[in-house]
DNA sequence: CGTATATTTGATATCAATCAATACTCGTGG
DNA sequence: CCACGAGTATTGATTGATATCAAATATACG
């Protein structure tokens, strides 16, 4: 395990990051069999090594942030990577310039594209549950696409917190105490807010009874089942 | 080749329908050597034929509107899917309505999930494909997560017309004459926008001099960098 | 050719953005 | 341990982009 100076990844960030979803513990335990462990500092930029290699990237610990930027400049976030997430940084001919940056200090495993196609080739089920998380990963997507289109500040809010609280249940934590580590304004740019109205809408479920807010990036769910009716649903979001 | 009634496929819209993406001819092939051939009619829901079999669609001709729904009623247009486009209707732990509906007439290829992950155990440069296919299908989706998020009702507009031009060119079509089987209701739906806003939007790329209007289902493109410039770019957008 | 439907155009309302100010956190140093 | 200060979050007032409500025009199809 080393540690990737900021120098040493200088002009990354024009690299194609393109997904991240959960595995289940075998195929990930199979991948990390193959992989080397990397550290990231918090606001590192998650790159590959060699400029051209294509790689991809298991989080273990921390969490990581993908954005995306048009070619006038407007960015927004479109995914935070947590524990067991997968980063997978390919070459598309898509215009797109996606970074992938640690918010946190993180630990990364990290395996060439050209290692997993040859385990996949190897095991095909493992193929096949890649395959799955991928679809599944789809499916996140297209809910995010309804949460932008057709939710308003207050459920995009409440979606997101059930999102991270559903997360953190998968992961073997307790789901009643989310932990977000990113900062107001982090949370408004993935939801396509601003700070302001997101601060208005953790105010709002407070006021209702729903959340507590003993730290501004510690929130305790009082009514799950609350939050998921103002949520208005969506893959993914559930009470556990 | 037969036709599925309206009848038979009556209950089908709680299935999960997955993802769409465009492979290269080569897998489309591999994959339709394996496939029975089926007709749908428009507005009718494409669904698996037995209710819990997973299943996979290529599209040959017409287009699928892919829907989903929340909890509370809401629902949105997530994609279009064109010729050479395909749909993995896949079960998954979601708690998401998806449906997948003809807007044209439609022919479809049809495999089993279980007959395609044998042919990729058997290929694994189909599963490759395969699995490239569905991560270029996360960088359109995270495209589609910025259109809504970042960009305003006319970017939006133009956005949506360069990808469908850029598609057709794609599948060897013309790409300055739009052909657009859906309504102006539908493309608001997609957008996230409302008909009156599209057509406004419409009407200002006409004013401009950037397209022409011979029917409204038929949009002529007369500047492809300046409807780029409105669109402000993004994954799958470029003047060809 | 006439009618039903879809699209376009116009006037007002609304949700979230913007502009502006205050309060809170947390790290640092006295 | 407390006081200070810089950054972050919250609260308040106003503006703006798009939705909504309403009407007119165009299209398609029998």
């Amino acid at each position: 395990m080393f540690r990737v100076t900021p120098a040493s990844c200088a002009d990354c960030d024009a690299g194609k990051v393109g997904f991240c979803a959960s595995l289940n513990e075998s195929a990930i335990d199979r991948i990390a069999a193959i992989s080397r462990e990397l550290c990231f500092s918090e606001l590192q930029i998650i790159a590959q090594e060699a400029a051209a290699a294509t790689t991809a990237f298991i989080l273990r610990k921390g969490m990581i942030k993908v954005s995306h930027t048009l070619t006038d400049g407007r960015q927004q976030i479109v995914d935070f990577l947590t524990a067991g997430d997968v980063l997978i940084h390919h070459d598309t001919d898509n215009a797109v310039s996606a970074t992938a940056e640690a918010t946190t200090d993180v630990d990364v495993c990290v395996v060439s594209l050209v290692d997993l196609d040859a385990l996949c080739a190897e095991s095909p089920a493992l193929g096949q549950s890649l395959l799955g998380a991928v679809l599944g990963e789809i499916d996140r997507k297209n809910n995010q696409v309804m949460m932008l289109g057709r939710k308003r500040s207050d459920e995009r809010t409440a979606s997101f917190l059930l999102d991270f609280s559903n997360r953190a249940v998968r992961r073997g934590e307790p789901g009643n105490r989310v932990s977000l580590p990113m900062s107001r304004a982090e949370i408004a740019d993935y939801l396509s807010l601003t700070t302001e109205t997101v601060s208005r809408a953790f105010t709002l479920l407070r006021d209702e009874g729903i959340i507590q807010l003993p730290k501004p990036h510690e929130v305790v769910i009082c009514d799950a089942t609350g939050l998921l009716e103002i949520a208005g649903g969506g893959a993914n979001l559930s009470v556990r």
